[in-house]
DNA sequence: TACTATCTACTACAAACGTAATAGCTAGTA
DNA sequence: TACTAGCTATTACGTTTGTAGTAGATAGTA
């Protein structure tokens, strides 16, 4: 098993899931804070021995790209989540998670969908 | 802004939520890992020093409560989840948490609703 | 009163994190 | 050929995390 990803590794790899692959360069540019290259640098390598990027030779530089996808980061940050903070209650997390000002009725009924989907699904 | 919760405080954490409140002790055998008390007591300290937990005295013992709900602690989880992991789309994330085997019709019903009331709140 | 169990306080320490400077390599350019 | 820009590799270092031993206080008990 990958060791987990930290807060900070984690706006890494956002970066790379984002644009599909980057360069030092660009993910440094990619990344909202104003971190040193050398410091990306060592991020990545890091991520690389942990297993969750990789990286082939481009030109002169490395292109890295993702070995971990986010369903899978996502997948056990939500498990983990929903365990510890919402008692294994799905309700209580969709709850928290609709109670927020700026989400759209658009998104909503999108949402709707998925669920209606899901629900027949399981009751074929 | 109080620090963010490291894996291990948030194990503790929610001991005390699922418990209410808790002495040393107690927070000790709620854990599921077998920690020595006296890391479960320096935690503890960590966490006070941090805020998200004070203590009054019981008798010889302390006891500790929360001072950080677990909405609190989820919701900046669950925000940067949703824009690192997914996005920032509400559909990503619970297309993931709906797609889990064990999840009941019951449990989908039931969120229906919840997802039903807001919708109406919204276009009312 | 002396002993013991039970707490907290203090101290320690290895490992991981986060950040970065700098050395050293290399391909293109003047 | 000499220089330079742009990379990677190496090294460093303060902080935080995670874990725990042990000293010291204290209340109950024999």
């Amino acid at each position: 098993m990958k060791p987990r990803l930290t807060p900070r590794e984690l706006d890494i790899m956002a970066v790379l899931w984002n644009y599909g692959s980057g360069t030092v360069n660009e993910v440094s540019e990619g990344l909202e804070a104003d971190i040193a290259y050398s410091t990306v640098l060592t991020m990545l390598r890091t991520l690389e021995t942990k297993g969750h990027v990789r990286h082939v030779q481009e030109g002169k530089a490395f292109r890295y790209f993702t070995e971990t996808a986010p369903e899978e980061a996502g997948g056990s940050a939500l498990d983990r989540l929903l365990t510890k903070i919402y008692q294994g209650s799905r309700e209580l997390l969709v709850t928290r998670l609709l109670a927020d000002e700026d989400v759209s009725a658009d998104e909503l009924h999108r949402i709707r969908e998925l669920l209606d989907d899901r629900i027949e699904e399981l009751e074929r």
